[in-house]
Parts: structure tokens; C-alpha cells; sequence
DNA sequence: CTGAAAGCGCTAACAT
DNA sequence: ATGTTAGCGCTTTCAG
């Protein structure tokens, strides 16, 4: 039994246990069998058996402009850690599967907007990256310090330079509302991010507006904004709504966090949804579901966008042929329980 | 503007601008000035600058025996992806953080059963390995094939050979049944998986033996077990104790999964918790904070099991000292609305 | 079919 | 204070 650090099998190793090369045994590794005399075949892979050779990444990549690396980049402060929605979190399960059943592998890593990026990207050579909940003004910032391969999640950020895979907000502020209004609603607010911060908000309320207008509803609809995605925001949207809004009936917010705020906002000043207030979220988060009262929102096909961002990039990667720029992907409305019916039976 | 390929700055590249050696350039970019002139180390700093010159992980990883680089690995299926719990989710992003500060970078890795680990532990040279979620016949297994630096979480797996971050299971299940018995309750059901499955579910079976032993509650007590934590397991818990089992007055499940899936069928049989079952939880997942009711549960701190985890195998790695082979995290009983007081006022 | 030489980018050890 | 040599583990030429 050895103890203390582990010795790694190495080619050479193996060559002379075999009696032969390192380059013919790197052959026989790496199955260019045409090069290498049968019998050759079988001692070396035996050897290398034996040994529990494994060959060395890092050495590869060294020499190959290919690390089989693709980093995964989410944003991060010093403080906090990464990860916020359940969201991105099936996402990067997702994506882990599908990079490790094509052989690459996958490097997490939380970014401050302090810190640079290109360092982690360039010194591990990475083939790839995905980034995933950058705003867009973070992405163009990057953006500039490297050119690897790069899909990103979730962003309107020009996308001359890398590939972009998101969702049809628009169309999703459009179906929210439309639901709404369908329900005989008619004062409907607006719950969302300043929109220069979250280009998807921005669409989201694009749709939104649409939806307003096919329906003939004029007027400055109620519009409230906050700088982060947040539960708490929600509430004190909600308490808002309630206090300073009581001719609204119906709120579409632009992420469920906000939704449930908004209702538990409602609701901790006696309020009921969906009787006082009629809410649609967007994202169809885990809370959407198990909200009281259930959640009305947009949901979306989170393997495929998963899928789509993986398959992107590997195509990138394998055949340098350029992919579209921005893939869009479709949305649903999902309805619960925290709309109420206006029209008369 | 070039386009292609991402050409990277090299030592040689620096040397040859400022007319020295790429041994100098190393140790300036290193920041060992005791062995360079002040105005090499400007000259050379500055045109590392202008190059924009990054280090290269893989080289320096051939060469040195550290790569910088920690796996967390996770049980995976080829078919599924990883990432079963919010709370596993919240560990990893909190190890994420504290790797980075320590400037070490995460590979992210699911594990399925059939094929080795080892290739990627050692092909990559990894300094060190997180283990989360694994059974412990599958920790101990997998143990054989590598030797690096390892902390394993929540495992009661033999830990001769690796360090043990874990909950005291068993008095999070005295805590939890301790509890019911408290509030009037004894006949009290166990849900969890088979204990050969999970250390984890033993322990607290333990604990949720003592509360009982200790309270003079003899009898065989209702056991119902499962192979895997799931919510729909849950429900049939749930709807067998109401069927099958109407003297029992509480459950303490090992699982918040499992105690939402069994009021939820308690529910659908008309039943009502607390009323007709209270109910006790373990782990405090963010459903147990939005069930209906919420759910009375066993937390614990993430935090700190995180900081726990990343703290030893760092410890580990930069002092080859040995490190307890055991660490133990207390846990806390939350009090939500999920347990009925059957005692009289 | 197999070998020899060179080099990927970097650093440790020993010169000078 | 700087340079030289050597080598980490591997692959890509180019020779035999």
C-alpha cells in the first residue's frame, strides 16, 4: 500500500514496460490502430490496463489547442454566491449531462463584475463558455476580453460576436396579459425591472403594451419598477398596489419571485387573490406552483434551452461553421389558480 | 481585428519584447522580485499588461504537482441530469464561492454509476474532490480507483481514508419525534427509505427510536420505506396511513419530500393536516417553507456545511496534515404549522 | 509498422 | 540579477 501522493501511469511508463515508444503507445491510446502491428495492440492496451493508465488532460491540452473544457459562467459578487433561481439550476444539470455524455467537461464558476473574466476563460483554454444571467451591458464587457466560443442564456445583447439562445418574451408579456384581459380585466399594472438593466423585461413589456393596445386600452397604465428580481420587491409592489391603486384589478410582474410577493403583499393587508387582485408571473418557477393561491404564468421548455445552448456550442466547436445568432424559443401560459374571471357567467 | 483563433501571450512572447529570458518573465508574473532587478520588473510587468498576458492553467498544472482545479461530484444517470435538491444546489454555490476566493476552480461533474470516476479525478489532475449525495456503498467503491484529497458530505461511510462533513441525523430524528411526542402525540409513523440505502435515514431511525424509547412508547411502531426520496413516494405514503393506518395521529418522514407527498395525500383523501396527521420533515427545503401548511422540519447550516467541506480539503492541501475524520453539524427543530398539539389546554 | 526529434508553456535547479 | 538546462506528459512531424 502506497501512501502520499498518487503516481500517475504515464506513457513512458508504459513503453517500457512494453518495450516500445511512447509514440507507439500513444497510438494504441488514442486507436490509430493502423499505425501499430496487432500483437503491438494487445500488450500495450493490456499494459495500460494493468497500470490503470489514464491519460493526463492537462497534457493534452497543453499540446492540442483543445482542452474538452466549457465554462459555465453565472454572475457573483464577493459576498453571495451563485445560483439565484431554481431556474438555472435545472438548466446547468442539464447542461452538465449533455457536455459529459460528448466527452467534455465542465467548469463552474461564479463572476464578479470586479474581477475580470478572461482570466479563468484563457488560462484553462477552454473550447467553450455558456454564460448564463449576465445583463446585457456584463456580456458586452466580457465580451471584449476574449474570443472564445460563447453561447449566451437570456440576453438581447448584440449578438454579432456569440450566440444567443433565449426565450419570446414578448410574446410572453403578450399571452400574460392577453389572459388577463380575456378575463375581463381592464386596469391591469405592470411589474418589472427598470429596463435598461434586464433587456428581457424590456420585451416583456413591449408585449405587454401590445396586448393593451389590441384591446383598445388607452391611458398610462400603472407601471412599477424595481432594480432587482426579488421576493421582497414583490411584496412591497403589492402592499403598493393595494394602497395607492385601488382601481387596479389584474398585475402582470415579470418573474414569479415578484408574482408571490405581490400576493403575500395583498394578502398581509387583508386583501385575496385572486378576488382583490388577479396576478401573472413569468418563468414557472417551483414557488408558481406551490404559491398560495398557485400561480398563473409563462412557462418554457427548459431542456430544450438547455439543449439548444449545448448543442450550439458543440456544433461551434466541431465544425467551425457559424450558427445563427439568436435562437428563440417558444413560451405557454400556464394557467393556476390567482386569476379571477370578471366576465359575467 | 483578428478573427479565428484565440492566439494566447506567451512567457516567450514577453521575453522577447523586453530582451530577457522567459526565466525572468516567470518570476516577475510569479512576484519573485527578490530575484529581479526594479526595472525588470516594471518593463516586463508593463508589457504583460499591454499583452494582456495570462498564465496557462494547463501548463502550470504539468508542471507543478497542484492544479488549482476541485471536483464536486454528483450521482447522475445517463438519461437524467444532476442537481436532485434545492439544498444541494445551495451547497454548491457557497463551495463554488469560497473555491474562488481561494482562487481554486470547480470542475462540476455527474457521476453515473457505470462508468468509473477515476478517469476524471485524475485526468485532470484535480487537487482535491467533493463528494455530495452519494450512497455510501458507491463513495466507498469509487474510494479504490484515486487518492487525491477528498471530503465527502452527508455519509456515514467508513472514513478511513477521507473526511466526513455530516448532519447529526440522529438527533435531528429524536429532535423531530421528540417534538410530536411533546405536543400529545404516540402513535407515531416512521417514512424513509430502506436503511441499507441511506446511512442518513438509519441514523435518524435511530434517533426516532430513542424519542420513542425514551417516552415508554413500546410496540412495533408503523414503518413505511421506500427505495428513493420523492414526493410521489410521499403520496403513497401518505394515502397508505390514511387507509391502512388510522391510529396513527403523526409521522415523522426523513424527507421534506417525502412529508409534502404525504400531507398532500392525506389531502386528496379528504384528510387535513394537522388535524387528521401532523407531520415533521427533515432537511427544511424551500417547499417546507410554502406546503400547505408549512411544514414543521429538521435545518440545519448550509452555510456552514459548505464552508465546512471547502475549509478541510483545503486545509488538507496546503498542510499535508491529517484532518478529523468526522465532523459533525448540529441541526434544529423549525416550528411551522404542520403539527397539531393534542394536548388539552 | 516503429522510432527520433521537437515543442506545447511553464518552472525548478543550478549555473554565471 | 539574469541565463541555461532540463523536463512535466503528450502529440505532431518526419525518418527509417
Amino acid at each position: 500500500m502506497e501512501e502520499g501522493v498518487q503516481v500517475m501511469t504515464t506513457l513512458k511508463d508504459i513503453a517500457k514496460e512494453a518495450g516500445v515508444t511512447v509514440m507507439t503507445v500513444s497510438n494504441v491510446i488514442n486507436g490509430k490502430y493502423d499505425k501499430v502491428s496487432k500483437s503491438t495492440v494487445e500488450t500495450v492496451t493490456e499494459i495500460a490496463r494493468r497500470l490503470d493508465y489514464v491519460p493526463s488532460a492537462t497534457a493534452r491540452s497543453l499540446v492540442a489547442k483543445s482542452s474538452r473544457l466549457v465554462g459555465v459562467l453565472l454572475p457573483a459578487t464577493k459576498d453571495e454566491g451563485i445560483f439565484l433561481s431554481t431556474h438555472n439550476v435545472a438548466v446547468i444539470g442539464v447542461i452538465e449531462r449533455l457536455l459529459r455524455e460528448k466527452g467534455y467537461y465542465l467548469l463552474l464558476r461564479g463572476v464578479s463584475a470586479a474581477e475580470g473574466v478572461s482570466g479563468t476563460l484563457r488560462s484553462w483554454n477552454l473550447d467553450g463558455a455558456i454564460f448564463i444571467g449576465f445583463l446585457d451591458s456584463e456580456i458586452q464587457q466580457m465580451r471584449a476580453s476574449f474570443d472564445t466560443p460563447l453561447v449566451v442564456l437570456e440576453s438581447y445583447a448584440a449578438h454579432g460576436d456569440f450566440m444567443n439562445v433565449r426565450l419570446d418574451d414578448r410574446r410572453g408579456g403578450y399571452l400574460a396579459t392577453h389572459h388577463l384581459i380575456q378575463n375581463g380585466h381592464r386596469s391591469i399594472a405592470f411589474v418589472g425591472t427598470h429596463k435598461s438593466e434586464r433587456g428581457v423585461d424590456r420585451e416583456r413589456y413591449e408585449g405587454y403594451l401590445e396586448a393593451l393596445r389590441e384591446a383598445g386600452i388607452t391611458g398610462d397604465p400603472v407601471t412599477l419598477l424595481s432594480h432587482a428580481v426579488s421576493y421582497s420587491n414583490g411584496v412591497e409592489a403589492g402592499t403598493k398596489l393595494r394602497r395607492e391603486h385601488p382601481e387596479v384589478t389584474a398585475v402582470f410582474a415579470t418573474a414569479d419571485q415578484f408574482a408571490v410577493g405581490i400576493m403575500d403583499g395583498i394578502h398581509s393587508l387583508g386583501g385575496t387573490v385572486p378576488d382583490d387582485l388577479s396576478v401573472v408571473g413569468f418563468d414557472n418557477l417551483e414557488i408558481a406552483a406551490t404559491s398560495r393561491p398557485p400561480l398563473t404564468t409563462i412557462t418554457q421548455d427548459l431542456n430544450r434551452k438547455a439543449a439548444t445552448a449545448v448543442d450550439l456550442l458543440l456544433q461551434r466547436l466541431q465544425s467551425k461553421r457559424d450558427q445563427p445568432g439568436e435562437t428563440i424559443l417558444d413560451v405557454e401560459l400556464v394557467e393556476r389558480k390567482s386569476v379571477r374571471n370578471l366576465k359575467p357567467a
